[in-house]
DNA sequence: CTTTAAATTTAGCCGAGCCTAAAATGAACA
DNA sequence: TGTTCATTTTAGGCTCGGCTAAATTTAAAG
């Protein structure tokens, strides 16, 4: 019924989707699930033939309710089994990601409630990605703005970290770069977007690559915000 | 590499040669592993081509030291996330082999191994068989006999239990027989072998197929075995 | 010693999920 | 408008791990 694919395919069709209405191309689900095109143009009659996804040929797919419950459900057990492997078996922030990329597929859902249960029902995994309750959906009620579109000189808090490798992780974390820490942009290089930024007493530079997968709350940089001109590339 | 299916065979080859030198047969393993005998045959091939079993044909296989050692990691993770789900999780005894036959073939060796960290190093899972340390071999070091072939009126710790269905233990539990109850025995029918037994001040009744899942302490029993006949059909 | 029954293996097939190469489609540009 | 080029789909093939049906081997019984 639901395999290991079929999941992940249905969790990447939602997560690059996001919350946009806008279709999900062939080419960047083949490129994000590592295989090829053809492979996606076969699967995606599948799932569409399960009513999982609409697919028009040639202009891409979209979740349905069904497909996108599926979806949620996933990546719901992703980030407490993140959280779990973090708060009670003591493993690091930057391993448990590709733990949890196998472990999602294998929980059952009892289990995993039984995780979020003695976790103390937290709202959010390591990386500080929001986990909803059982069977609710998973839209992040906060406002959130990438690091990378944020003004100079303001006190930024943390929010959450996009996915990204255990090495660029680890590099944050040791720079007290984790979800809840309050940073502020000293310095923004204009063409290429890297920032210099203040962690406490302790100054780094991160590139716009990374600097992008920072989401800070986006609340106090409302008001500022009109006078930037963005700064990403 | 080492996927879901090797890991059953090897682990279910492991289990039904015991510790005897005896062969196993491929209807022995089609009929445990619940697939066809021709897909057996099949599967021996490739086990024997990566080394892991020794094959005669027509005549059944061996496990080699390769593939006793994927076994053994295999059951000891089972047995590892089967405590872990009752004593963490607060599963109930008789629903996690389920579980455990999915998770063991997903968690990491890392994540095992902080599991039995976590719950303590414990020597024996929720059905009483033993859990080595890392990387060491499975057996009981315990002289273990089944219930069917006690003496009568004598003390009886429960040690382990074999595997059963989750009704089966649910019963089992319901009555107080879990590893480590005192029991005795109280009465044996001389044809089929069934059995009332004391557990406290209650009576039960055991036939015996279950009464040979019960494995208890063989000290006590040594002195009076001699003028038992064995009991069990 | 031969016959028969049971166990095992071989042969050939299927679905899942991947691949490459080739054809079809759509979009952008001359 | 027509051409080109990137994207997508179709066609056909591969491995894994199952299956059934038929052949083979072993073992047991006459």
């Amino acid at each position: 019924m639901s395999s290991r694919a079929l999941q992940d395919y249905l969790k990447t069709i939602y997560k690059l989707a996001g919350d946009s209405t806008s279709a999900v191309s062939t080419s960047a689900l083949a490129e994000r699930l590592g295989v090829a095109a053809p492979s996606v143009s076969g699967m995606m009659k599948k799932l569409a033939a399960e009513g999982l996804i609409e697919h028009v040929p040639y202009q891409g797919v979209h979740l349905t309710d069904k497909g996108r419950r599926v979806a949620v459900e996933t990546i719901r057990k992703h980030r407490i089994v993140e959280q779990f492997l973090v708060q009670v078996l003591g493993l690091t922030w930057d391993e448990v990601d590709a733990e949890a990329e196998i472990l999602e597929h294998c929980v059952s859902s009892r289990v995993v409630n039984r995780m979020w249960e003695v976790l103390g029902r937290p709202v959010s995994d390591p990386h500080g990605s929001p986990i909803p309750p059982p069977d609710e959906d998973l839209h992040d009620a906060r406002r959130l703005c990438s690091l990378c579109d944020a003004p100079l000189h303001v006190s930024l808090r943390l929010a959450r970290l996009s996915e990204r490798l255990p090495e660029e992780l680890r590099y944050l974390a040791e720079r007290g770069l984790v979800p809840g820490a309050s940073v502020s942009i000293e310095e923004r290089v204009p063409s290429s977007g890297a920032l210099m930024v203040r962690v406490g007493e302790r100054l780094h530079v991160l590139d716009a690559l990374l600097a992008q997968a920072l989401m800070v709350d986006a609340i106090m940089t409302d008001a500022v915000l009109g006078e930037e001109d963005g700064g990403c590339t």
